[in-house]
DNA sequence: TATTTATGAAACCTTTGGGTTTCATTATAT
DNA sequence: ATATAATGAAACCCAAAGGTTTCATAAATA
């Protein structure tokens, strides 16, 4: 299976249960409280972020706490970062890009 | 359906194609040679894309040019970025928060 | 010791996602 | 006028995703 940040974030979810651990680990049960679906639901969530080192899970006791370990958040940042200038310069527009000599082969067509 | 960044960007093929037309917009056909899939499944990745977004295609003649308009990618980076105190300082660490006051010790699960 | 709590795993179900093939439509080229 | 190119939509397919219920097990408690 795919286990990669990109799609762990992608599930709006497992971003809520990011955002609960973030600042204090919970067991898995807490988290689970805090959402409508069934905790094995959640567990599977939360199982998902471990696979992809986005949570570290501790047991102590009966309990297992799950702690976020989110410096792998920098490869979706530095991944979406690349782009920036694209969309504050955007000096290579539509209108640009067809009139530029590497463009596409086919002759200009005419705007419709 | 859910339709935002999050997903968006959570297929390997549709981050392939951002990247493929974020500095010059290509046209439907010539997006799709450049994956071993069919031209029409590239192209539902396309309209994904278009759907929340990241991609807006323009008519010329009988091509349709797509075009990277990727500033949706500042809603990822800022949630992202929210949490980089959280792994640079990472202040609130699971020994901290177990024995911090408001937290559940050793004693714990006193719950319901 | 018996019971309850916290959790993981298994089996199963339904929807969604990503892919395919086929067909229709519109613009360009012959 | 006809053929071809570029593309969108429809009808299917199958695996993955997200959810549920049920069962098993270890730890904490009465």
């Amino acid at each position: 299976m795919r286990r990669d940040v990109f799609q762990a974030i992608a599930d709006p979810t497992r971003r809520e249960i990011i955002n609960m651990i973030a600042h204090h680990p919970l067991n898995v049960n807490a988290v689970a409280e805090n959402f409508e679906v069934s905790r094995t639901a959640i567990y599977k969530h939360i199982k998902m972020l471990t696979e992809c080192g986005l949570v570290v899970i501790t047991q102590f006791g009966r309990e297992r706490f799950c702690e976020a370990r989110l410096e792998r958040l920098t490869e979706v940042i530095d991944w979406a970062e690349q782009y920036r200038k694209v969309w504050t310069e955007r000096f290579d527009s539509l209108e640009n890009s067809l009139d530029a000599t590497d463009s596409p082969k086919r002759k200009p067509a005419r705007k419709k």
